[in-house]
DNA sequence: GTCATGTATCAA
DNA sequence: TGATACATGACC
């Protein structure tokens, strides 16, 4: 032990000493606090918003702090001349640094908020998405509740409850997913859930086999819907207060509570929202996310992480398991396949033969003009047969997607929707009297020719009137009429004969599933103007129509719309790995996500362009725009694309560029990784 | 972001 | 010469 007395024992280069007045002030001038003999280093990352300041900044520990300022442990800081945030993330012997250190100033608690594991995955997801960990941290630790804090942990049990394979059975290779985590081992799966089948059950066995090789689990889900079934699911399984929810919206007390369960490992298998993904989960062990197409997953703040990357950053950091499961496959869940990062769990065609059975029947004019003389005017005569035999055996399910979306235009042959020549953006009309353009990058379509039919009419698709639960109800005079959409979602359907009519996402479940689901006005979904469409058009068909009784039970499924649409043909056949290899090869050629990483950077015109002038981008960089965004007069948009390989380097790129504006003080640009939509 | 410092500019 | 404005760079 070699420390000196006083304050100035960690001036390692005193010779550096700044002209500035404040080291210059005499050191009686301050109090020098009695530091800390052992470790009196602590490195603090503070919370300021600036990315050149987005890096660990030592401390000295005073004496009476040495016990409390352990890393992961809250603290204010001066910092600048005032008074900030921040966590402690080591404490160290000595520092880099060649100024005199600040004492910190309070440790706020000594409750260990920040485990290492989330601090280094706070820096590997700003990193990720060129934002600071600033930023990622507010998304990770949630705010402090003292008096919750105040609260002794509760004793860690753990779980005996053997898992239970069986729901597994009908996928190659599923119980051999259960028994390789229940042996600790790390499996990497991307599961195509059957239709019928409970992925909360299923996810509730997979977390339970990972308990029983002593590790944790944690389990994304979309919404609050899907956290109450997997509650349920586990809780069913393994009692009350074995697992944890962790949510945006259970309010300070609930959510640090929760939180703190997780933390302090008396917890270990933790269901949530986006919210959860960050979860401090002890001995993590499987990560696994449901749906992972799901738009909620997007996070709304900077730096805009998908909870299903973090998730994965965290499965490979720590050499955990994941499961990405749903009923339809992502484009981004396939290209874990492709890569072989992850395997297949998926059942083979019989098996999905004898569960669903899905049918097509267009909606040409051709068919209305007939069915108006049928009766109905509004749907197609099978469609109207279809309801009529399933209602007499239990509820039936129409789903009709809420009008209003941005639509693009599309062929007015074949209706395929429109792509820019040059970057396969999506075309749309910008205003009257001019060519439609490019969303992207803004070329207009001059001279257009449909890719696929050859066609060179564009039209815009017209919204009709949509269908109600009353026309509908008008068809079926005494049969009850529910609706489920958006803002009043219907919890339960009773088991018994009854029309629902449901937007996608709303759709309630009935304990035995319905006898038939119509999945209604589809050219609708695939005529949104976004890259997804079609693969979002067949996620909620899908998860629609998973929610069918098995086929020996008489359940059907009915598509109402054009029998050639890929996503379409795909649901029919139910493939949606078939349909994300070909999307995938498709985004391939046109050079977008995931075969590309694609970034997009907003702001005013004045404030772009010198950003990407000094956007030191890598090789092979394309960049698109400017092009007005929609909606804000003043802001514009660049889409800055390169090769997928490229993807960490942009995002440093992109990093570095931030840093130097922010260093310069120059008008904060919004960069966007991977961006959930490109309209 | 704040703060302190340096330089430019101008009225007195 | 001092007051003021603005740019710059450090921030532990």
């Amino acid at each position: 032990m070699t420390e000196h007395e006083g304050g100035d024992q960690l001036e390692l280069i005193p010779a550096l000493a700044r002209s500035r007045a404040r080291a210059a002030r005499p050191p009686s001038a301050r109090k020098p606090a009695a530091l800390t003999e052992d470790h009196p280093v602590a490195r603090v990352l503070v919370d300021v918003p600036l990315a050149h300041l987005d890096r660990p900044f030592d401390y000295a520990v005073p004496a009476t702090m040495a016990e409390a300022a352990v890393p992961g442990a809250r603290v204010k800081v001066r910092f600048a001349g005032q008074d900030v945030d921040g966590f402690v993330i080591e404490r160290a012997a000595t520092s880099e640094h060649t100024g005199q250190l600040q004492p910190l100033r309070r440790v706020v608690s000594a409750e260990p908020v920040l485990s290492p594991e989330i601090a280094a995955l706070t820096g590997e997801v700003a990193a990720r998405y060129a934002g600071t960990r600033s930023d990622v941290l507010r998304l990770a630790v949630p705010a402090r509740h003292a008096t919750t804090e105040r609260q002794p942990p509760a004793a860690a049990e753990p779980i005996q409850t053997e898992p239970d394979a069986s729901g597994w059975q009908p996928y190659a290779g599923g119980t051999g997913l259960l028994d390789r985590l229940a042996g600790g081992e790390s499996p990497r799966a991307v599961w195509t859930a059957l239709p019928g089948d409970d992925w909360a059950v299923l996810l509730t066995e997979a977390a339970i086999a990972t308990a029983a090789s002593g590790r944790g689990a944690l389990v994304c889900v979309p919404d609050h819907r899907d956290v109450a079934r997997l509650d349920a699911a586990l809780t069913a399984r393994l009692g009350a207060g074995r697992h944890v929810v962790l949510t945006a919206d259970q309010g300070p007390a609930n959510r640090y509570a929760s939180f703190l369960a997780v933390s302090r490992g008396s917890v270990r298998i933790v269901i949530g929202t986006r919210a959860a993904a960050f979860a401090p989960v002890h001995d993590l062990g499987l990560v696994a996310i449901w749906d992972d197409g799901d738009d909620l997953y997007a996070e709304p703040r900077a730096p805009y992480p998908h909870t299903r990357e973090v998730l994965l950053i965290r499965a490979q950091a720590t050499g955990g398991a994941a499961i990405v499961g749903g009923h339809a496959r992502s484009v981004e869940a396939e290209y874990l396949l492709r890569t072989g990062w992850a395997v297949e769990v998926a059942a083979p065609r019989d098996t999905i033969r004898e569960r669903v059975a899905v049918s097509v029947t267009g909606d040409s004019d051709f068919a209305f003009e007939r069915d108006v003389r049928a009766g109905s005017a509004r749907l197609p005569r099978e469609a109207f047969d279809t309801i009529r035999v399933a209602l007499e055996t239990g509820p039936v399910l129409l789903q009709t997607p809420r009008s209003g979306y941005l639509t693009r235009l599309a062929c007015d042959r074949c209706r395929t929707p429109a792509t820019c020549a040059n970057c396969q953006g999506p075309l749309r009309v910008v205003s009257a009297g001019r060519p439609p353009e490019c969303a992207w990058c803004a070329t207009p379509a001059i001279g257009w020719k449909c890719a696929q039919c050859g066609g060179q009419g564009l039209r815009a698709p017209v919204l009709g009137d949509r269908r109600t639960a009353e026309e509908i109800g008008r068809a079926f005079p005494g049969v009850p009429v529910l609706t489920s959409s958006g803002d009043k979602v219907l919890a339960e359907v009773p088991d018994k004969p009854a029309i629902v009519v449901a937007t996608p996402g709303a759709e309630p479940l009935p304990a035995t599933g319905y006898s038939a689901v119509l999945l209604l006005d589809t050219w609708l979904l695939l005529a949104r103007s976004d890259l997804r469409a079609a693969e979002e058009a067949l996620r909620r068909w899908a998860n629609a129509a998973a929610m069918v009784r098995p086929v020996s039970e008489g359940g059907r499924v009915l598509v109402v719309g054009e029998p050639t649409a890929a996503a379409i043909q795909a649901l029919v056949r139910w493939d949606p790995a078939g349909f994300a290899r070909r999307e995938i090869l498709e985004r391939q050629s046109a050079h977008l996500p995931p075969a590309s990483r694609v970034a997009t950077m907003t702001g005013p015109l004045a404030d772009l362009e010198p950003a990407i002038e000094a956007l030191d981008a890598p090789e092979g960089v394309e960049i698109l725009g400017p092009v007005p965004v929609y909606g804000d007069e003043e802001a514009a948009r660049f889409v800055v694309r390169v090769p997928r390989a490229a993807g960490p380097e942009l995002s440093a790129a992109l990093s570095e560029l931030q840093s130097q504006r922010s260093a310069r003080k120059l008008p904060h640009v919004r960069v966007e990784i991977d961006p959930a939509s490109l309209d």
